[in-house]
DNA sequence: TTGTATGCGTTATCAA
DNA sequence: TTGATAACGCATACAA
């Protein structure tokens, strides 16, 4: 068996409080002492308990997330800042993958809650009375790119602003002399989705026809998605995120379709490989890990106790590379921008 | 507070050893009482306290994973399958990323035993030392692609066979006619790495010359190391995994070096977007999720306190697919490149 | 400042 | 088959 806090007071000639006192830190305890239990800690090697810690103070130092997909690269850079913020602090991060199915959201967030002190919900696609059953065990539960829900607003909400760099990416499409756009929608319980839908939809106030393809947030489904979209004759697509895209891309090239030549492309995360496509993809940077480390800190304060922890809506921006350009109707045709043309 | 099982024990008006017992069947409880207990658990919407669970149990029912970097795509695949593995057997996954750091992987194996009850380790580059006092705690440890060591004999193996695909990868090259290989090494502690470059070293005695060239295991690195390799003027570079071999394509494009045209390349893993690059990767099928499943069949087994779990070695095999072609030597014969120069 | 004693919620041992 | 009750290892209110 491992060693106990009884065997370091023991060996230490102090009562088990004395010890608990002086790891923890929590009460003050004569120097001598606290040195003397210190080195018996240590050289007895002892490390506390974590259950027994846990059912003692009533909370367990871990907190779960939940994502939709862990596959997914976009969620990695996140969860990954979220993780490393969390061990800073001293938690353990416990997480779960729904697997894209939001009938899983349920009970595996709450078999993350019965282990945690605080539930991180990414990109959920939960029913409301779903999230209010999480909420309803009373621990902090913090929201990531989730649909704000002013019915149920006893959660937190870190997000990410898409509408307002797409809605931009849109713009610089038009001006560029696009007029036949199509929007490759991510799955359709994504709020995410919906608001870059939104904003692709502005753009018809710049005399731009837009229209929605049902596509998916997969490699898989953009490449699956290609042709129909193909079908509706856009001068410009723009792909729910990045991967959607480079699926996307994958086939065009399949079909003898050059990109941004024949076709201009965007995507939206700003995933590492992003710039390494061939063409590198004009997309938007999702600021992912200043998503991970916002949605710690709202986390932390919750569990600290603090009543009024505030949301946030984290910008992002438009990244153009190569994968767009002008559409080939600019270029011959009655050559409309006279960009170079001197005389 | 949550309802406990004393509450549920009055509700019921039996004793809490009884509710336990129905619960957890544990032991036959005569089936009225077991119903009404069943009854009156469900409607007052009991859930057991794991930490108290795990403490009067002796386990936790939680494994720690730790990994090299979450947000390599290849341990995504892994880890999801051993952390969906996991769960249907009622268990639960935390997990740690050392950040490719060595250094790291000590502590957080220590950090994550304490929580749970059973450690994989992914690929790890630990130093034996460390790896003595990680296994030291006596709980099981289960290593996924990590170099045998004879000295420390004390946890499983589960590793991928990289050294014979990659051979038969190389075979297939010369038989090409590829004359000048140069590997693109992974991380210098990677065991895998030194596997790979092992295979690509045998080719010498099919006549080729080979070399390696430090790079590493991501994009960006594949990419740096792109003018090096160049600088040797190979016929075709294999790189250590696909993340490498894309990290090098993208540069290539940059470079106006086109694949295989002017260079083959190769990958390892295929991980889901290989096939999707342009053109798609020659590569090395891992079987990733397997490997996560056969790493939790051996932890379960150690867990539940079988004596000698053996460790597998999984097969893995070769994918051709465009970033491979016979080198512009063998198609152009005495005519070296002559494709445009007409005069 | 330090020690004593109780509680945290379950499981498991022992009697009945 | 069922019920008391002692662990499990630690934290903390209370006393000294």
């Amino acid at each position: 068996m491992r060693v106990t806090i009884r065997q370091v007071a023991a060996a230490a000639g102090v009562s088990t409080a004395t010890v608990s006192r002086v790891l923890a830190g929590t009460q003050a305890v004569s120097p001598e002492l606290a040195e003397r239990v210190r080195q018996t800690a240590a050289s007895l090697g002892y490390r506390p308990n974590v259950l027994a810690q846990g059912l003692a103070r009533g909370r367990s130092g871990v907190v779960g997330v939940l994502v939709p997909n862990l596959a997914n690269p976009y969620f990695n850079d996140t969860i990954k800042a979220l993780m490393h913020s969390a061990e800073r602090d001293g938690y353990r991060v416990i997480v779960a993958d729904s697997d894209e199915r939001r009938e899983n959201e349920l009970p595996l967030g709450e078999s993350l809650l019965r282990w945690s002190d605080g539930l991180v919900l990414v990109a959920s696609r939960a029913a409301p009375t779903a999230l209010r059953r999480l909420v309803g065990a009373h621990k902090p539960v913090v929201a990531v790119n989730h649909k704000p829900k002013p019915e149920i607003d006893e959660f937190v909400h870190i997000s990410v602003n898409a509408y307002t760099p797409m809605r931009e990416l849109c713009r610089h499409l038009v001006r560029e002399g696009h007029r036949r756009i199509v929007y490759l929608s991510g799955p359709r319980t994504s709020w995410q989705s919906q608001e870059r839908w939104r904003a692709v939809r502005s753009a018809r106030r710049w005399g731009a026809s837009v229209s929605s393809v049902p596509c998916g947030g997969t490699i898989e489904e953009g490449y699956a998605a290609a042709e129909g979209a193909l079908g509706e004759e856009p001068s410009a697509v723009m792909a729910f995120n990045d991967l959607a895209a480079f699926g996307f891309l994958s086939r065009c090239g399949e079909l003898g379709l050059r990109v941004p030549e024949d076709l201009s492309l965007t995507g939206f995360d700003d995933i590492p490989f992003a710039q390494f496509t061939s063409p590198p993809l004009t997309t938007v940077r999702s600021p992912l890990a200043d998503v991970g480390v916002a949605a710690w800190q709202a986390m932390r304060r919750l569990l600290d106790g603090e009543r009024r922890v505030l949301g946030m809506m984290l910008p992002s921006e438009m990244v153009i590379r190569s994968s767009t350009a002008p559409p080939r109707s600019m270029l011959g045709g009655s050559e409309p921008d006279k960009t170079t043309p001197t005389t």
